[in-house]
DNA sequence: CGGATTTGACCTGCGC
DNA sequence: GCGCAGGTCAAATCCG
């Protein structure tokens, strides 16, 4: 508990960069699984910044005093707790000396935290001002788009909506740039910056009280986009509080369901995963599998996976966060490609109240090819990548009519099935796909499905445009054309997740 | 022995 | 209020 004081006091000390990602160090110390987040944040910036040559440090952990720079982060506080260890070492030997290179290193460790302050302070403030402008151009948008959505939609808020599906935990900082502070919770998260983690700390803690309080200390602060796996409760509860936030609807989520024909009971994706429970899903004789990232620890992505009651042969993987982790390639590619996928199906959420099937962004229909399926009639808005409708494949009963498709052609770019940035082991562990195509990853075939095509393309250019706020270009303009390097083309952070290792928005196409 | 998996129990929301 | 279903937890078990 003490730790967790002084931790938020460093936090406040630091400015609100981390407010987005606020909700992270409450609730994680009470859960060591969930510090990671947090401690890798601070402990990768002070990394960069610690001067690990300094004589005077190294001469401290040659002489046993380096526990004074364990904890890196609150070197002032951590020096209160150490100092007591190292005077007992050094009034053993010389005193005065050990005591005055203390004296020195304390100052050093002020001089070091003050330039980090400033670092945080400068790229707050760098952040505030993107969001800022972001929000503006969201928001330039939205009147635009306020004549044709008219008084039925919900979703009254557009940059309120597309930020809060990326990331549903409440972000202190698109508070402050919300338009209409129209109800408690918004203008107690309008406040100064300094405030701000602690008023953060506080909504936080208000939500684990909506939250069944069993699972809270699992995802935490640390789940910055799954706050809950599939917990329909709390848009639920938010809207029964009350109607006007609505349009906050904070823990609302997209899914990215990905659909693919494979004789493995598990997609290889690039990503490690944990099986934490398995369900006798209704209408459906084989069970629901749930894994969550072990990539790090607290990584809030889960996924679920479940073979289709229709056809066994189909897997159906349904993914939802966004890694806190950097990832390898495939991992990358996978992520990024359900995040563009998700991010598309947000854009098109804030278009379109009744499952976007009248957006502008879904314009075409599916013909025998891969599609993508968009359902906003579901708790969560889910996008589902139909891998399944290949050449060879066999049709399947489409989705409910509330939902929208377009295609996604599959066949065609076997230059991306066969991507270098997949390992052959992983390949070669992989089912063989009924889509005609040899051995290939999950990242290969979803990202090759939404990358390829052209309609998803200009859709999701369109989407991203939207959220940024930029003018709508031709598709191969926003999302370049890249080649097969996911990492090579990566668009601006997504409203939410700036500190992500991984855009939202990155793929390619080829 | 540590990590992953299994599996029954538990929690919560929803519909009746 | 009750039962059902989805989701998660955590002890037991398995496995390398």
């Amino acid at each position: 508990m003490e730790k967790k004081h002084r931790r938020e006091l460093t936090f406040l000390r630091s400015g609100d960069f981390l407010r987005p990602n606020s909700g992270l160090h409450d609730r994680t110390l009470d859960d060591s699984s969930d510090h990671v987040k947090p401690t890798i944040k601070e402990m990768d910036f002070f990394s960069t910044n610690n001067q690990p040559h300094d004589p005077l440090q190294e001469s401290k952990i040659n002489n046993g005093s380096s526990s004074l720079f364990d904890s890196g982060v609150n070197t002032g506080l951590n020096l209160l707790s150490s100092s007591p260890r190292v005077s007992r070492t050094t009034n053993e030997e010389k005193p005065n000396s050990e005591m005055s290179a203390l004296r020195i290193e304390l100052q050093r460790l002020h001089e070091e935290n003050r330039r980090l302050r400033s670092m945080l302070d400068q790229i707050t403030k760098n952040y505030n001002e993107l969001q800022g402008q972001l929000f503006m151009a969201v928001q330039k948008q939205a009147h635009g788009n306020q004549g044709e959505q008219g008084a039925v939609n919900g979703m009254s808020s557009l940059p309120v909506s597309v930020q809060q599906v990326m990331d549903p935990r409440p972000s202190a900082a698109l508070d402050v740039n919300a338009p209409s502070a129209s109800d408690d919770k918004t203008q107690e998260l309008s406040v100064s910056p300094v405030n701000t983690m602690e008023v953060v700390s506080k909504e936080r803690d208000h939500q684990m009280t909506r939250i069944s309080g069993k699972h809270v200390s699992v995802e935490d602060g640390t789940d910055r986009t799954s706050q809950s796996w599939g917990s329909p409760k709390s848009p639920k509860v938010e809207q029964s509080k009350n109607e006007e936030q609505v349009s906050e609807v904070p823990f609302r989520k997209a899914r990215v369901s990905v659909r693919a024909r494979s004789e493995a009971p598990l997609i290889s994706d690039g990503c490690q995963w944990r099986k934490y429970g398995q369900k006798m899903a209704k209408g459906n004789p084989c069970p629901r599998a749930y894994y969550r990232c072990t990539m790090a620890v607290g990584c809030p992505v889960r996924k679920q996976v479940q073979r289709c009651s229709e056809d066994k042969s189909i897997l159906i993987t349904t993914y939802e966060g966004n890694h806190n982790h950097p990832l390898p390639p495939a991992a990358t590619a996978m992520a990024n490609t359900t995040s563009a996928a998700a991010a598309m199906l947000l854009s098109g959420s804030t278009t379109s109240k009744d499952g976007l099937s009248s957006s502008g962004y879904f314009p075409s229909l599916p013909y025998g090819s891969t599609m993508a399926t968009l359902s906003a009639s579901a708790p969560f808005p889910t996008i589902t990548l139909d891998l399944t409708q290949g050449p060879n494949a066999v049709p399947f009963l489409r989705p409910p009519p509330s939902t929208a498709t377009f295609p996604l052609p599959l066949q065609g770019y076997p230059q991306l099935l066969g991507h270098s940035m997949f390992s052959p082991t992983k390949l070669s562990a992989l089912p063989v796909t009924q889509l005609g195509q040899r051995p290939a990853s999950m990242v290969d075939t979803v990202t090759a499905a939404i990358a390829s095509d052209p309609n998803f393309t200009a859709a999701l250019a369109a989407a991203i445009s939207t959220i940024m706020g930029a003018p709508p270009s031709n598709s191969g303009n926003t999302i370049n054309n890249g080649g097969n390097s996911n990492a090579s083309n990566r668009v601006p952070g997504l409203p939410g997740s700036p500190q992500l290792p991984q855009s939202c928005t990155t793929f390619s196409t080829n």
